[in-house]
DNA sequence: GTCCGATCATTTGTATACAAACAATACTCG
DNA sequence: CGAGTATTGTTTGTATACAAATGATCGGAC
């Protein structure tokens, strides 16, 4: 599969750029990220809206636990958390089974936000994979899971 | 298309976070950085490769350019080049023809640098496709590129 | 020849992302 | 019980990402 080569300017044309994957990956996420800011409400961004998403559909989790749930680093997810909570869209309490943990939990405010927000993020998805046709779609993230 | 609210099984199980084309793409995105950071030589981060490479295949360029042909903000690039310079793999001269233009060059260390990455870089691309088969490698990269 | 819009680079501010180091707490096993 | 280990949360530092504002320069229209 590896070709060693030198400096053959005509027919093989050794690394492109943008045949990787990577690269190609790195741009399909910077449309959706788009797509996301101009659609979704209260200016939340993806990682927000994954920390709400997974509140609202597993109830009140511990922070590190919710990352894990989100896939999000420990550092991550208590900036994200931080920031919604700083807008009372969240809120944090000491977990009293356990002293390290801190649950966290969604506030009436956020509960009521997150209604609003779904709506938008089923948009988001469908507008992200306009450009493929139904079974397109559902072989794309097919193996985009098994890359994940 | 409008509203994707059609052919939902008996039960309504509303928004799953992890059935979302946004939230697999970021995993996949994380799995590939984490592929790239453990194979890649001098610590070269992906962006910093995609300008290196791109200043490969293309030649000299101006900072602006660059950043459009690597996908990246203005205000990206520059910091990715600032960096690059710093450790002497770039070098920037203004542009003689153009007061505006800053043109980026690969430093005698950072071709070398390029020569002994690319077959790295070819390694990372095979190991991120390495759970599909190759019919359905060339699929996802078909599909990924209609989105990006 | 000048003015005006476009382009280029920079700066600031916010938000992920993750590594690494740390303190506090929980757990397990001897 | 007690020691060692694992887990949780925090902090620091580095590196993308992008919006928005700014100043410098270029190009074209007139």
């Amino acid at each position: 599969m590896t070709i060693a080569r030198k400096h053959q300017p005509a027919s093989d044309a050794g690394y492109i750029l943008d045949d990787q994957v990577g690269f190609i990956l790195r741009q399909a996420q910077q449309r959706h990220t788009n797509i996301f800011a101009s659609l979704m409400i209260e200016e939340l961004t993806p990682t927000q809206w994954a920390v709400l998403a997974k509140l609202k559909e597993s109830g009140p989790c511990s922070q590190n636990l919710l990352g894990r749930q989100t896939a999000m680093d420990a550092a991550t997810v208590k900036g994200v958390i931080d920031r919604l909570t700083k807008r009372g869209i969240t809120a944090t309490t000491a977990d009293p089974a356990d002293g390290r943990r801190l649950l966290v939990t969604l506030t009436p405010e956020g509960a009521e936000i997150c209604e609003r927000a779904e709506p938008m993020a089923d948009r988001i998805t469908a507008v992200t994979l306009e450009p493929l046709t139904a079974p397109e779609r559902q072989t794309l993230v097919a193996l985009l899971r098994r890359l994940a």
